[in-house]
DNA sequence: TTCCTTGTCGCCCGG
DNA sequence: CGACAAGGAA
């Protein structure tokens, strides 16, 4: 026990061993608020105020959740299995999955993510011959995400006016096909979850004896829906059971333009009774110059809770501010600062690279694949994103719950199998008529023509082709363990013959592999290694599994992908108004206070050192702008920063000071690499390319080998006499080659 | 039906 | 600039 309490400063202490009611700590950035929420837990546990299954603790990204758990299980040698630790989505989808019925869904009701959505609300407007011009498919998606987090139903929302009318009849009609088909969007899991403890008293009695503390990370993320969720767990008033122990920072709260309710964190105040704020404002972070920057930005904020940030340590190194004439400048002062700073000795992955929008990342992935620097981009595409592996699972999906037309449509002719548009339309008019899904459609279609069927069923064309795939797939598949399941459905279904005579169909290929391979590690790690559950798990977690993350690069990331993280140095780039602050959020109430918190963040990650840049002209949406520098550099007072610029246009910093160049672009095409990150299913080391153009060959190139023929070099990784590439050859598929054994030509 | 070209429009952050 | 829908040719 006192081990697990020493080195806690006294407000630390008090969070921990805090007594059980319910309680709100305002946590800053870097004041061990992670430690004080697990350490809180293994508490309770080792003194025996509570047991493992009589907690709940919710955060928003699986990691933090990942993280909470690998915390836990250092402190205590505790079965962790007990205990509900997880996302909030996650949470509802597990309680969903255990009471589907009692909740109104099939057994294996599937998950959709933002792109199954968007499909979804796509088919309504087609069906409602909508054009997309008078209504965007991202507008209706954004209505019905929102009215769901207010804890609205179709029948609830406000359809005064044309427009609204409108909106609310699509969204009955997508409830109706979510219904119909047995899908739930992320907003409904919430919604469904709530709606579920609410209606059912035997169940929200059940898990109210069962909950005695409720731990909640990062509260000031949390939206009016969530917050009820937690009401309703915890219970309230005289029906209070749970205590509620509130993890936020105010001041961090950058997440209101997908419904987050800083105003939560008052509420919890009034609705449980908490006698006092505990404020975590010692930081173990950054430096002293970094903070008081920070400090003296996030005082421009009106109605904070309030706190102060202080370290004990030094005040450090001054916040740099470079004044770029172009984005090109920027970047090659960005790439001239790393190249420098790794030659001190600072590993490339203790320097991040923060920008406001993923658009940006562009320019500065450029710099560095030029400069031969390494780097990792977090949060572009993820593996299941990807197309290939999409149609893998919509396969997976159609074996799971056929009824689920979502997927249903987005392989009936893929890979091709002559089902054009007009046979499409007759099978969506003929399962209107019925009311069913078109899998029943597709299945009445094949009765009526039996003889023709069994033709075309051979081979393996037309609807009846695709029906008896799928028939015969849902019965081989019965039982099969996972693994094999998906092995087989690539295989069947032509998806892999499909890639294989695709020309670009190399990493294809190697994705359905990696599918396979992520589905044989769940099967290890899950306790339910289900079709089903795997087929959540993709949805839910994205494939946030993070490869080669011991690879030395560079993090490249957004502000908001940035939250939580820590690094020795921090460049902030694009410091322009209207690029942060992004000029939307000029429209938005609130919307500048949000962009200074969301600087606030980004700046508050810095260890050591701090960069802020802001370049004068950029290339945005394809056409060059002119910026002015964003107003948050003002509001920092000088006595912080050291202010430099580059001598003269086009030119580096460093370049101007020392002489050393910035290496000339290589011949390496850039952009024919690009889309190639990500091939194990995330962001991607990648090694540039300079020395492989230093022997002749770069990516993108054509080359002949003896024996595998002509192909493309598709990715590099190690130097000199290690060095390996991959190449598509034409003929032999995508091998690994090593130059020093391999005689591979240019063409 | 399929593939390829052309044209339009959006373009911030995310589980 | 890039994703994607619509339209045209084989």
């Amino acid at each position: 026990m006192t081990a697990l309490l020493t080195d806690l400063n006294p407000e630390q202490l008090e969070a921990v061993t805090w007594p059980h009611r319910s309680a709100l700590v305002l946590a800053g950035a870097g004041s061990g608020k992670t430690r004080v929420l697990t350490t809180r837990i293994a508490y309770l546990l080792q003194a025996g105020h509570t047991q493992p299954q009589n907690i709940l603790a919710v955060t928003f990204t699986n990691k933090a959740a990942r993280e909470m758990i690998a915390r836990i299980g250092a402190m205590l040698p505790v079965n962790i299995r007990g205990m509900w630790i997880g996302t909030f989505h996650g949470l509802c989808h597990r309680m969903l999955r255990a009471h589907h019925e009692d909740a109104g869904l099939p057994q294996a009701f599937q998950i959709l993510d933002m792109a199954d959505q968007l499909a979804v609300i796509k088919r309504v407007l087609k069906e409602r011959s909508l054009d997309e011009k008078t209504l965007p498919p991202r507008q209706l998606q954004w209505f019905i995400n929102n009215a769901k987090e207010e804890g609205l139903r179709a029948s609830q929302v406000d359809a005064r006016g044309n427009f609204n009318q409108t909106l609310a009849e699509c969204y009955r009609a997508y409830e109706a096909i979510s219904m119909r088909e047995g899908t739930v969007d992320f907003a409904e899991l919430l919604l469904r979850s709530h709606e579920l403890l609410s209606r059912n008293e035997i169940l929200r009695d059940h898990y109210r004896n069962r909950f005695e503390h409720v731990l909640v990370d990062e509260f000031q993320d949390t939206n009016r829906l969530q917050y009820k969720w937690i009401k309703l767990l915890a219970g309230s008033g005289l029906q209070q059971h749970a205590a509620i122990f509130a993890v936020g920072d105010d001041d961090q709260s950058i997440y209101a333009f997908r419904g987050a309710h800083v105003g939560n964190m008052r509420d919890l105040e009034k609705d449980f009774n908490v006698p006092k704020i505990i404020r975590l404002e010692q930081n173990y972070r950054s430096h002293g110059n970094i903070l008081d920057a920070a400090n003296a930005l996030i005082e421009n904020n009106k109605g904070r809770l309030g706190k102060n940030l202080w370290t004990a340590a030094g005040k450090g190194e001054l916040v740099r501010v470079y004044h770029a004439s172009t984005d090109m400048d920027e970047t090659s002062f960005i790439v001239d600062e790393i190249k420098a700073l790794h030659a001190e000795g600072l590993a490339l992955s203790d320097i991040a690279l923060l920008y406001r929008s993923n658009a940006q990342s562009r320019v500065l992935e450029h710099g560095l694949f030029n400069a031969s620097i390494s780097y990792r981009v977090y949060g572009g595409m993820r593996f299941f994103d990807r197309q290939e592996v999409k149609h893998a699972l919509a396969y997976l999906r159609l074996i799971a719950l056929p009824d689920d037309d979502n997927a249903l449509l987005r392989i009936i002719n893929f890979p091709p199998r002559g089902i054009g548009a007009r046979t499409l339309e007759q099978l969506q008019d003929q399962a209107g008529e019925l009311g069913t899904s078109l899998w029943q459609a597709a299945l009445k279609a094949c009765e009526n023509v039996k003889t023709a069927a069994v033709r075309a069923g051979q081979s393996g064309r037309g609807v009846p082709g695709f029906a008896s795939l799928v028939l015969s797939l849902q019965q081989e598949c019965e039982g099969l363990p996972l693994p094999e399941i998906i092995r087989r459905v690539v295989d069947q279904s032509g998806l892999v013959a499909h890639y294989q005579a695709e020309r670009e169909g190399g990493e294809r290929l190697e994705n359905l592999k990696e599918l396979i391979n992520a589905a044989t590690s769940f099967v290890h790690e899950a306790e339910d290694d289900s079709l089903t559950a795997f087929l959540a798990h993709a949805s839910l977690e994205g494939g946030e599994h993070q490869a080669e993350g011991h690879q030395d690069a560079v993090q490249l990331m957004t502000v908001h992908a940035a939250k939580g993280l820590e690094f020795q140095t921090v460049f902030i780039s694009g410091l322009e108004e209207g690029l942060f602050p992004h000029e939307n959020s000029r429209n938005e109430p609130n919307g500048l206070e949000e962009e200074r918190r969301l600087m606030y963040v980004a700046m508050t990650r810095a260890q050591q050192r701090l960069y802020l840049s802001y370049a004068e002209s950029r290339m945005l949406h394809g056409q060059v702008r002119v910026n002015v520098p964003s107003r948050f550099i003002d509001e920092i007072p000088d006595d912080f920063l050291k202010r430099l610029r580059s001598s003269f246009s086009g030119g580096g910093y460093r370049q101007a000071l020392t002489g050393t160049g910035y290496a000339a672009p290589s011949t390496t095409s850039f952009a024919s690499t690009r889309h190639q990150r990500n091939s194990d299913g995330n962001a991607v080391t990648k090694m540039a390319a300079q020395r492989l153009s230093g022997e002749g060959f770069h990516i993108g190139q054509q080359v002949s080998h003896t024996k595998f023929g002509t192909g493309t070099i598709l990715n590099c990784e190690g130097s000199g006499a290690d060095m390996r590439v991959q190449v598509n050859f034409r003929q032999a598929g995508t091998k690994w080659l090593s130059l020093a054994y391999a005689k591979l030509e240019a063409l």
